[in-house]
RNA sequence: GCCCGCGUGGUGGAAUGGUAGACACAGGAGACUUAAAAUCUCCAGGCCCGAAGGGGUCGUGCCGGUUCGAGUCCGGCCGCGGGUACCA
């Protein structure tokens, strides 16, 4: 079909209604005390450079809330900007040249331009880009207040290190222990980095999730996980010969009889002191240090040791000596980077001494079924009592938790260990060594050291001649960029060249976005207005990391005076939207040049023979099922093409129908016109209703409740995220309209209020039929309608009566009719008697309103 | 590996512990039309019984539990997805 055959022209009504916006500044947001604010925000979009249909959902979503809001008389935020450094940019200029900026830039443009017919409520003078100097300026003065308040330092931590390209790596740039570019055995390496310090706020930032209320459950219990509270007991094991005693953590003290051997991190001072003279261990360790830096990588690699020939001594008994064993499962970062091992009660301990030949004591036996311990690792939930063999304070049987605190307190008072609290929560590591990011502004000197950059020579920029021929930071290679002088002694010195992590510029953007064109971070009043946050909408991807690291730099903004007290939580409520996936298409018979996998676009495959195949070569292709979108797989969907054939509204209404906004949704691109049929349908009946006369009324009560019922039905669902369910309710509505037998006056009443309770989804149709049937103004500045609860009242609801739990009937019933009366119904009801024959039932269950169960 | 989710007809999905499958898509039948498109009306979870109205039975990934009643709550599996600190 050809939709521009149709009256319903989505062109023309689209451009039309977005001029008359633009013309009357509606989505311009200007701070006005006297209505209440609502600032909305959807995650900013990195810009790939093609609007996918995730964002077209993602911003939808946004609108739907910004333009309701609107309706309820508040005073909306509604801007967008662009997440614009990273490595896309400047991995696009090496593999087609050109420069980061320049394609950065050029994305962007693109982006809004594919953006803007969406008619989306933005305020479009906010717009900025993380890397406009302007922004990254005002976060290098940021990074100089955190620096004055002790909030950065630096310290030694590792990073994937590609040793033929002579390069840092990215994790996504680690595939299977390889450097993707070299192909070269990846090896962990330590550098000098840059740190927030993120960890002194890991109780603050825990407590505070219990605030959150209005955050998925589900986030603030993976963020809880990820900040990973634990207590435990710290002691020392005292070294047979004279060297320094080792310091362990453990969160299972109970089970140091249990103890098999005692290890170490590679990482760890006693492994790099042994290192030097002695060749095999360094040959282990440089074993240890393959693969990439993933805890993933880490905790999925075959689990190595090494005898280091130290022994201590059991602290509980002098004679027991425990080997002292080099294991490349324990991190340096976390703990003591030593620990004691239990294999009765550890899998990953056992399956470690079962292979190297270590003991295995039991500690404690299952109430039920005491056997010592073969294979598999016995782990009862710590809630659950065990049967305790030899322990130490006299356990008999106990949980594991009460053994625990029995033995942190046993051995406080013996003296030889203490109950600390460790958090799992590493400091935030923000060193890059990469080009397209924000410059950390700050200066080594010869004689001053580590010396801050001046705030009046902010901001330190990018230089635009750099090349990307080769591999590594182009600016550590710039002839003259790092040249300059020390801000404290004025002598020559040179720039730092790492650059920021991207997720430093996503930390602060909603704070920025208050006043984007302020001298400082932020502007104070504007904070206090506009913050905070009063819906935020993006990923479940982004749960832990970024939001943890906003409400980090929330609080330290706030130290640093850049943000109120009320904003150190600053997202008020959070809605994590499902991600759009789809199939991915991989080449199955070649691959490119270098041996990685070819991924063709959906649009370049078709499927037949019950295979899936390229079009243009045949060649066979392996679908890999639903996937996040992502540009490195060529699965994304182009949403330009459907706002192209069938107008904005339908691609809002058809991203928010059908699938639970929560949801990941596989996308499929039939349904696309059937939103357009719907959304023609209803224009057409509307412009119907327009031109008729005024008739007969007869059924001018029934359609009115139904418009009552879905003015309530339909706002329930915008306030609670249920959009798909506001979306069914519109087409119930829609379908009751079309066929109601009402007067003129009464259908044109319903009709307006569809074309309000659609107009968060589909704002141009809703315009337009709005004008269409003489309603005043603009409808966007409508007040929202209202359900009226004496149309919503009904005199009768249907009961099912269930017989043991199963429907067999069911009865009409005045709605307020009493529990007494309603059993006598059903005790006399043909569908009863004939089951009960004569007999009393056990139970009769009545929920009024609601249900009856009959037991027999 | 670890943490967090999700799993319902041919498909997307609906269902405060209370009639499983609302609302749509695809499909089928019909009306209108010279014909098609568009539009409109109706049907539709599987199986069984009945000419039909209707009735029976199974059914929400699998196994078990709690409950008068479980898609929903609990335990154990399986599968898929997200995160895993340098993708954003």
């Amino acid at each position: 079909m050809n939709p521009t055959m149709s009256r319903y022209s989505t062109a023309e009504i689209e451009a039309k209604w977005q001029e008359a916006w633009a013309k009357a500044q509606t989505f311009k947001a200007v701070r006005d005390e006297s209505k209440p604010k609502y600032y909305v925000l959807e995650m900013f979009p990195y810009p790939s450079g093609k609007l996918h249909i995730g964002h077209v959902r993602n911003y939808t979503m946004g609108d739907v809330i910004a333009r309701y809001k609107i309706s309820t008389g508040h005073n909306v935020l509604h801007p967008m900007g662009f997440d614009a450094f990273g490595m896309p940019a400047e991995n696009a200029a090496m593999a087609i040249g050109g420069h980061p900026k320049e394609w950065t830039y050029s994305n962007i443009d693109t982006m809004v331009e594919q953006m803007k017919p969406l008619g989306l409520s933005l305020d479009w003078s906010r717009m900025f880009a993380t890397c406009d100097p302007e922004y990254y300026g005002q976060q290098q003065a940021l990074f100089l207040d955190f620096l004055e308040h002790d909030l950065v330092y630096r310290k030694n931590a590792v990073v994937n290190w590609d040793p033929v390209d002579m390069t840092v790596l990215a994790n996504e740039q680690v595939e299977g222990g390889r450097g993707w570019r070299s192909g070269a055995l990846v090896e962990r390496r330590e550098l000098t980095q840059w740190f927030f310090k993120i960890s002194d706020y890991s109780e603050e930032l825990l407590d505070a999730l219990d605030t959150l209320e209005n955050w998925p459950a589900k986030v603030r219990l993976m963020q809880e996980n990820w900040i990973g509270k634990s207590r435990g007991l710290e002691f020392s094991f005292d070294r047979t010969d004279d060297g320094d005693p080792i310091t362990v953590y453990t969160t299972r003290p109970d089970t140091l009889m249990g103890a098999s051997f005692v290890g170490i991190s590679p990482d760890h001072p006693i492994s790099k002191e042994l290192e030097a003279d002695n060749p095999e261990l360094a040959g282990f360790l440089t074993e240890c240090r393959k693969g990439g830096t993933t805890e993933e990588a880490i905790e999925t690699a075959e689990k190595l040791g090494y005898d280091t020939g130290i022994r201590v001594k059991h602290p509980l008994d002098p004679n027991w000596e425990l080997p002292v064993w080099i294991a490349n499962f324990i991190l340096m970062d976390y703990g003591t980077g030593a620990i004691f091992a239990c294999p009765a009660h550890d899998q990953r301990d056992l399956d470690f001494c079962r292979k190297y030949d270590l003991p295995v004591i039991d500690t404690f036996f299952d109430l039920d079924n005491p056997k010592p311990v073969e294979t598999e690792a016995f782990v009862p939930p710590k809630e659950q009592k065990v049967k305790w063999i030899n322990h130490f304070a006299g356990l008999d049987e106990a949980t594991g938790q009460e053994a625990i605190d029995v033995t942190i307190d046993f051995a406080e008072q013996a003296g030889w260990g203490k109950g600390v609290t460790k958090f799992r929560l590493r400091d935030w590591g923000l060193s890059r060594q990469r080009y397209w990011g924000c410059p950390i502004p700050v200066v080594h000197c010869e004689s001053c050291g580590v010396v801050p950059e001046k705030k009046e020579n902010l901001p330190i920029e990018l230089p635009d001649d750099v090349s990307f021929d080769k591999p590594g930071n182009p600016l550590d290679r710039h002839p003259t960029w790092r040249d300059c002088a020390c801000p404290s002694c004025g002598a020559p010195a040179k720039r730092e060249t790492d650059t920021m992590d991207t997720f430093v510029d996503s930390s602060w953007y909603f704070a920025r976005f208050t006043a984007p064109r302020a001298e400082t971070p932020t502007s104070m009043e504007d904070a206090e207005y506009w913050m905070n946050v009063d819906q935020y909408i993006g990923g479940i991807e982004h749960a832990i990391l970024h939001l943890l690291y906003s409400r980090f730099f929330a609080r330290a903004m706030h130290i640093c005076g850049h943000l109120p007290e009320k904003s150190k939580e600053p997202f008020d409520a959070l809605f994590t939207q499902g991600m759009v996936t789809h199939a991915i298409f991989k080449n199955a018979e070649r691959t490119d040049e270098n041996g990685r996998a070819i991924y063709h676009y959906p649009a370049e495959v078709e499927e037949r023979d019950g295979g899936v195949f390229v079009k243009k070569t045949g060649e066979r292709i392996e679908v890999i099922p639903s996937a996040k979108m992502s540009k490195s797989k060529n699965n994304v969907v182009d949403p330009v093409e459907i706002i192209k054939s069938y107008g904005a509204d339908t691609a809002r209404w058809f991203v928010l129908s059908d699938s639970p906004p929560e949801r990941d949704v596989e996308w499929t691109a039939s349904g696309a016109e059937a939103a357009y049929k719907h959304l023609a349908r209803v224009h057409r009946i509307s412009s119907d209703i327009a031109g008729a006369q005024d008739g007969p009324q007869g059924a001018d009560e029934e359609l009115l409740r139904e418009m009552h019922k879905a003015i309530r039905d339909v706002t329930l669902g915008i306030e609670s995220f249920g959009f798909n369910a506001s979306i069914a309710k519109l087409y119930a509505f829609t379908n009751t309209l079309a066929k109601s037998k009402a007067g003129a006056a009464a259908k044109r009443e319903a009709a307006l209020v569809l074309a309000q309770l659609m107009s968060p989804m589909t704002p141009h149709l809703s315009e337009e039929i709005w004008s269409m049937l003489g309603g005043e103004g603009l409808l966007i500045d409508a007040p929202w309608p209202e359900a009226d609860e004496a149309m919503l009242v009904e005199s009768t609801v249907t009961l099912p009566i269930q017989i043991n739990g199963k429907r067999r009937a069911e009865i009409s019933v005045p709605k307020d009719m009493p529990k007494e009366e309603v059993e006598k119904l059903v005790l006399a009801h043909e569908a009863v008697t004939s089951r009960l024959e004569g007999a009393q039932p056990k139970k009769l269950i009545v929920v009024p309103g609601r249900i009856v169960n009959v037991v027999l």
